[in-house]
DNA sequence: GTGAATGTTAACAG
DNA sequence: CCTGTTAACATTCA
């Protein structure tokens, strides 16, 4: 269940544990529980669709991949990959890949790309889309060096709100209509995050999953496009392509 | 039972 | 060596 917006209303849930000390870390996770047992949780940090929990001298790093899921306080019946106990309660997570960093995530990260933060810039962002060649646009809102935290739903619905055809090549589309991209990417998202607490975000979709096009009645295709062969709505009539 | 799903990367073939 | 494709990981639901 992840994508940047998703992976802020993690981050949200588990700041009541900042500052707190671990008690008892433990899950398959293929890390060294003692360097995390008894240490002080400094922050939360959210990176697109990665979590960091960050300690004095070493941050993990959490992603939920596509399977993945997490308890606050509660727990499920499989084996969590990721376990921490406090003396408040646990966190628990599920099927996610975890890896262990020494160091800052500052020392390894950037947040310009990243939609969903204070840093997110989007005039770098255009300016790594004028750099790509040979690209179609449905990979490049995919690829996490340059929409950080933007995933399959978030490239469908910007797409169709974009007016642009999945397949339309990125060194084809007028600079006008890359900054609509930008732009439409953003919005999505803050949407996503807002639609996702209010409950609305499957009702609110307008392309992903839907059979009829909502601006010109025509149906919709769904192919799997791109490298990675992810399912991709689009209306053959109303999306642009740009080749 | 089958296939697909908000994801990514290692291994493999050519 | 580079590039594109497939497999792998692991879960839940229709």
């Amino acid at each position: 269940m992840p994508e940047g917006p998703s992976i802020i209303i993690l981050k949200e849930q588990l700041v009541p544990f900042k500052n707190k000390k671990v008690l008892k870390a433990y899950g398959y996770a293929d890390i060294d529980f003692n360097l995390i047992n008894n240490q002080k949780i400094t922050d939360f940090i959210s990176h697109g669709k990665h979590t960091f929990i960050c300690f004095k001298n070493y941050f993990l790093s959490i992603h939920l991949m596509m399977f993945g899921t997490y308890r606050i306080n509660t727990r499920k019946e499989n084996n969590p990959v990721l376990s921490l106990e406090f003396k408040t309660g646990e966190i628990n997570f599920y099927t996610s890949q975890v890896k262990l960093f020494e160091g800052k995530p500052k020392d390894f990260f950037s947040w310009e790309t990243d939609v969903m933060s204070e840093e997110w810039n989007p005039k770098y962002v255009e300016n790594i889309i004028n750099t790509t060649k040979d690209t179609k646009v449905c990979d490049a809102l995919l690829n996490q060096d340059i929409f950080t935290g933007v995933g399959n739903i978030i490239k469908n619905e910007a797409l169709f709100n974009s007016k642009i055809h999945p397949e339309s090549l990125t060194h084809s589309l007028p600079t006008k209509k890359i900054k609509v991209l930008i732009t439409e990417t953003e919005k999505y998202s803050l949407n996503f995050l807002k639609w996702k607490k209010e409950g609305l975000l499957s009702q609110k979709w307008k392309v992903y999953e839907k059979k009829i096009c909502s601006r010109c009645n025509i149906s919709l295709i769904k192919a799997k496009l791109g490298k990675g062969k992810r399912s991709t709505y689009f209306c053959a009539n109303c999306q642009i392509l740009y080749k």
